[in-house]
DNA sequence: GCTAACGCTTCAGTTTGTGAAGCCATGTAG
DNA sequence: CTACATGGCTTCACAAACTGAAGCGTTAGC
């Protein structure tokens, strides 16, 4: 995604570090454990390979996602939050809430909070 | 977008529903009071119009935005969130924070909540 | 020798978003 | 009378983002 507008405003630049498609689920896999590139590949049913392969490298340069290499065979490699990274999951909670309530459930407007 | 995988899991509804690019900053500056076309237009310095639109018209179908036109010259058209809408301004909230804490500060790890 | 596993990359093709221009109606300025 | 502005869009050609399938390099298992 190329810029959104006002760099200063805090809104714009977590969107833009978030409004990719996939990218916050992702963050919601790491978070939930998952740390390797085929498991993310296979929960985050319909992703292409070179999406989450981008998605990992732009994220490990926001300092979000760390990635570690184990030079075994066949090769390993782990990614997983940063502090910084787990600091969006409040956010994916929101989404959980929401979704739950506004999307899935029967009746679209429950009583209160 | 097209869809995005599970459609039971609440953080993906709510991942296709606000994964398209301006859509929480729409919703921000419904939220904080804009309501026309042209104010949203240029408070969201850089969309294009086109995509303003589809914007709407897609929040507008989700029912997380009402639209009412009135017959005036030249003619006026006001957006405003349903409560469908506002239950997403948590989650512009977090982002602001999270933008704040994260992105903007000089210290970005700081001390505590 | 064939296949599978892992963590990718490459490619052609589709989907999304952009930026400039235009449309329709009317009011106001020159 | 003509020109231009306003509001809320739509249309178009183009660029950026994402997809789906195939492939690569290494080694282990059948």
């Amino acid at each position: 995604m190329s810029a959104i507008s006002n760099s200063n405003c805090p809104v714009c630049r977590t969107a833009e570090v978030v409004c990719g498609k996939w990218t916050l689920l992702l963050i919601r896999d790491l978070a939930a454990g998952s740390s390797r590139f085929c498991e993310l590949e296979r929960s985050l049913e319909g992703i292409s390979p070179r999406t989450l392969s981008l998605r990992l490298r732009a994220l490990e340069e926001e300092g979000i996602v760390e990635r570690h290499t184990y030079p075994e065979v066949p090769p390993r490699v782990e990614y997983a939050l940063t502090r910084k990274g787990e600091a969006l999951v409040p956010l994916i909670d929101d989404m959980r809430q929401y979704g739950t309530r506004w999307l899935l459930a029967e009746d679209p407007e429950p009583a209160a909070v």
